[in-house]
DNA sequence: TTTGACTTGTCAATATTTGTCTAATGTAAG
DNA sequence: CTTACATTAGACAAATATTGACAAGTCAAA
């Protein structure tokens, strides 16, 4: 599931209109309109309102968020689990030191 | 390591000039001397360049390079560990569909 | 002090991203 | 069918970000 996916069942969940969430977040109906359906990609400050307008944890949303932005990064590569690896490592000796 | 200590390391051992190499990707060589200290950062194509002027894989290369991109997108985050599994999660599933 | 390697700061040109507007499409109710 | 409303698509200017180049700077060795 995208992000844009797992944001829209949310709102679909709570009954919300798109243009009410869009307005709590002083955007225009058809930006949100694009990001659930992934043809935009939210800001930092855009999926915090939005947490807020869902009522939603902000940080657990915000991390289906990156998450999906580093999934688009790597979509077309073709060894994504050797550069995983390399993060990894690279993470773990940052927080070593 | 980050990237451009990489790819230091690299010319140094081969006791190449950032300018020999910065000219044979065409570039300046003050836009190589930034890429090596981390303050730009490479594109695509200037790794490409930058695997054949040094004699490198270039696909190993670039799989530092993108790794090193995904890092510094972390770097900031709390829960990265958590944000990775999501990444390794959502890869699972494109692969198996 | 001169030379050569490397670094830094700045800047215009270029490219990308952003948000909004308008028009189109979809859809349920009357 | 018409109306009313929700959503989506396309196009655009404005805002931002990235790029490469240049000039001036530091630094170390000769």
């Amino acid at each position: 599931m995208t992000f844009g996916e797992y944001i829209r069942v949310i709102r679909e969940e709570k009954q919300l209109l798109l243009r009410e969430v869009a307005s709590q977040m002083n955007i225009d109906t058809a930006l949100l309109s694009k990001i659930e359906r992934g043809t935009r990609i939210a800001r930092k400050e855009q999926v915090e309102a939005l947490a807020k307008a869902l009522k939603q944890n902000k940080s657990e949303m915000l991390q289906y968020w990156l998450a999906d932005k580093i999934v688009f990064m790597l979509k077309e590569e073709k060894n994504i689990t050797e550069i995983l690896k390399i993060v990894e490592q690279k993470i773990n000796r940052l927080s070593k030191k």
